[in-house]
DNA sequence: CTGAAAGCGCTTACAG
DNA sequence: CTGAAAGCGCTTACAG
């Protein structure tokens, strides 16, 4: 910067103090030891030139950072503003600030991010990005909470305990949803799953299946995979979707409200009528889902709140708080809208 | 964190190395001066022991910080999300990361963002979070210039070329979104503003009443004012448009699109059909006024470019790179979409 | 009530 | 080709 910043020591030049004695006052520690008048010397002289303690330099000294280390893949999808926001706000409250990193759900990029996180020395890392659920990315969070940084996932999660995090029951609430369609008296249902399948996609596979198994045998199903960053295959989804032989009575986006809305809007414009012609339901509980026509039939997860209670939940690990459960379960709820309808009668 | 972080030291021990040549190894400086058995070495051990360099004490040595500070208002509007995006995005792309500061248009909260961000020693700051453009404000500005810290406003601005700044022709848009009412035969308009008058609002509304000036007074106009953040008073103006006495044709949200969004949201809840009983225009170029049905006619922003070049401004700031121009317009454009229509014929 | 001094983890002239 | 040493801006026992 060319420029130098005022310093501690300056502050000590002109207020005719020891380095030692003007930190001793800007830090309000042994406040019994220093006089008033010497006190108010340098807190005049700081005033005067504008003084700005080195974070830095204080880190050096072993003070612990105020800053937690955020990745999430993108911000394209609405879920993580919202997310983001409420883990923002928590952390405000508790006097941290926020080092943010996008992955796009690139492992490297996610591996760049847990190392830069690191050499700033953050007090804790919060993540929602979890790219591929593999042995290599689960090394890297071990890495990091080998290294004394604690990590909390949100959302995404790996399975067990291995790393806490918090998130709402997946595999409940896909069964459920799973079940309201099946009530509805759907046939034949064709499910959305991200291409990546992170454990959160497996569990709700797997509670879809568990609400299959439970209709026995009644109602058909197909599975279909796309890419949630780069919507590739969406298209050519919609289409096989669209031209089964035997027609798919509804959609389940398991892979969230965002693509779901999407589909929404493409299925309007070629001319097919929601919830008459074909029934969509989401989840993740996005204020779009609510505004869009015809409003959406959703899991409607508390998404600020996952990251306001993640961001409680990494506080508490990182001033050793002992804590009860390392694994939260936040409520959720199913919401039906517009987008579905229940065929029978 | 109780835990001790591996030093360089720890790695000198081990490859039996003075910290020095450990250094110059590891920076891959002097890359002639060492010789290939003992960088190996040095390079083993690091492996070995996981080392980290510690980036606090780099900066303390002088090293120019890489990270950067991003204020904002909040997530809430969709406009920041994607704007963040474009800012993160480029300051990937440059190797920095980000430092992310939520205001809520809270004047003291941007107080405490600036002072964090200049005790972080960060290298530059991104501002899309002018509270309220006042004298109080614009010192804030000024300090963390004076302290050497590049400053780069993005959206919001302050008049002249008084900080660094990349948006689009504010006035201008807003006078051909106008335009574009005034031809479609409105007589009689609603204009939305943002209650906190910044600079962009006073040019929107500027932009309109040029407008308004060319119609020679055949169309009426009234403005009402909303909280953005809150969305206090909406119901009341929304009531107020609806029961005029002479009624309005069209309601022109200059406030921005995601207040637009909502008040089409709220005016089909209460039977009202657009465009037909009533024209909603919007201001910002959201994809959501795409999704929505009907779908938003509006200005649209490059948001994410405008993001993107704010990095590209503040990179070349940080680098003292001689700059033609400090402001920096880039192009929009108006869409018309089923939101409005034409009155005339 | 106050100050001299060590040390946090690095980088970088400087000397050899 | 390599190392001893100063110093970045702080904090904190320790001594007075």
């Amino acid at each position: 910067m060319g420029k130098r910043y005022v310093t501690l020591n300056d502050v000590a030049l002109l207020a005719n103090v020891s380095v030692a004695t003007a930190s001793y006052v800007l830090n309000g520690r042994k406040k019994s030891r220093i006089s008033a008048e010497t006190a108010e010397r340098v807190l005049d002289a700081a005033e005067k030139l504008s003084y700005r303690p080195n974070v830095n330099a204080r880190l050096l000294k072993g003070k612990a950072s105020s800053t937690i280390g955020l990745i999430i893949p993108s911000m394209q999808n609405y879920f993580y503003p919202e997310l983001t926001e409420g883990i923002t706000n928590r952390a405000n409250e508790l006097g941290y600030n926020i080092a943010l990193f996008n992955t796009n759900d690139d492992l490297s990029k996610e591996k760049h991010a847990f190392d830069t996180l690191q050499n700033l020395r953050v007090s804790g890392i919060i993540v929602a990005s979890i790219a591929n659920s593999s042995e290599e990315e689960l090394k890297l969070f071990h890495n990091v909470e080998e290294s004394g940084i604690p990590v909390v996932c949100v959302d995404r999660y790996y399975q067990g305990q291995e790393i806490p995090n918090v998130s709402i029951d997946q595999r409940r609430a896909s069964y459920e949803m799973t079940k309201q369609l099946i009530q509805d008296g759907h046939k034949k249902i064709a499910v959305i799953l991200h291409r990546d399948m992170h454990q959160q996609m497996v569990d709700r596979r797997m509670g879809f299946e568990d609400a299959m198994k439970e209709s026995k045998e009644e109602v058909a199903w197909e599975i279909f995979w796309v890419d949630t960053t780069t919507f590739t295959e969406l298209d050519a989804t919609i289409d096989t979707v669209l031209n089964a032989e035997k027609a798919f009575t509804g959609i389940y986006c398991a892979c969230g409200d965002f693509i779901a809305v999407e589909i929404i809007h493409k299925l309007k414009r070629g001319g097919i009528r929601i919830p008459d012609d074909i029934c969509v339901a989401g989840f993740d509980g996005l204020s779009l889902g609510e505004i869009v026509s015809p409003s959406l039939s959703t899991v409607v997860q508390p998404i600020y709140g996952l990251g306001y209670e993640a961001m409680t939940l990494l506080q508490k690990r990182i001033v050793k708080e002992s804590i009860s459960q390392l694994t939260i379960r936040l409520p959720y709820s199913i919401a039906i809208r517009e987008s579905t309808k229940t065929l029978i009668g």
